[in-house]
DNA sequence: AATTTGCCCAACCGCAGACTC
DNA sequence: GGAGTCTGCGGTTGGGCAAAT
């Protein structure tokens, strides 16, 4: 990354790469005054960060229980799911893969899974063409692409059956392997909720 | 061995909604 | 109720690094 130096533009405000030093007075602070305020956090920490940045480098690094790197099988294919379930909504789909950080998933589909979409679409036009646009519907689902407004209204649609916000809201401490078994169960459900909308 | 290219990912930015006074 | 501040989110950027040339 960038040398911390480099990227000071404005006046006394560090940007760039954190140093091991700035971690740990960050996580210093936040051990004893908690992850809120982030901007007095910055100050009580005499670090010459914004709020903004102190709260972005304990969500993504800092935090317990952080997993870090590759990504299983089991959690791409959740991905996926989510994904077709609620687009680019990284927080919620994060909130869903236990240790994974928004802004990593969000990074592993720019970098990785947008490349699939993109040829799981290709193949799938192909198939298309050459069957005289049979099933088109079936294909569109499979082809893991939904409108936004559909998600929307699957959330919807979700919210209104059981406890939609206790659902989104779990806190990932508490996710296991288990979780990710329970959830794969409820995903197979939106599969139903096209087939019985006939989309 | 040197240079170029492409990918990865940490960090920044702008915006919207929530919160506080 | 309104203004100001804080927080969280998604999009984007750009440096580091490995692979390719």
């Amino acid at each position: 990354m960038v040398p911390v130096s480099s990227r000071s533009s404005k006046k006394d405000v560090n940007r760039g790469s954190w140093t091991a030093e700035e971690d740990q007075k960050l996580a210093q602070v936040i051990e004893i005054h908690g992850p809120r305020r982030w901007k007095s956090i910055a100050t009580k920490a005499g670090l010459k960060r914004c709020g903004k940045s102190c709260r972005l480098r304990w969500m993504n690094y800092l935090r317990p229980n952080i997993k870090r790197g590759n990504i299983s099988d089991q959690e791409e294919d959740l991905i996926l799911r989510l994904h077709k379930l609620l687009g680019n909504r990284w927080s919620l789909i994060a909130g869903r893969l236990p240790g994974r950080t928004d802004n990593e998933i969000k990074n592993y589909w720019n970098s990785h899974l947008s490349k699939k979409m993109k040829q799981n679409r290709a193949v799938s036009k192909t198939v298309q063409g050459s069957t005289e646009q049979k099933n088109i519907k079936a294909n569109d689902v499979n082809a893991l692409t939904i409108e936004r407004e559909d998600a929307f209204k699957l959330e919807e649609n979700f919210n209104f059956g059981f406890n939609g916000g206790q659902f989104f809201n779990c806190s990932s401490s508490e996710q296991g392997p288990l979780n990710l078994e329970w959830m794969n169960k409820f995903l197979e459900m939106d599969e139903s909720w096209f087939t019985l909308h006939d989309i």
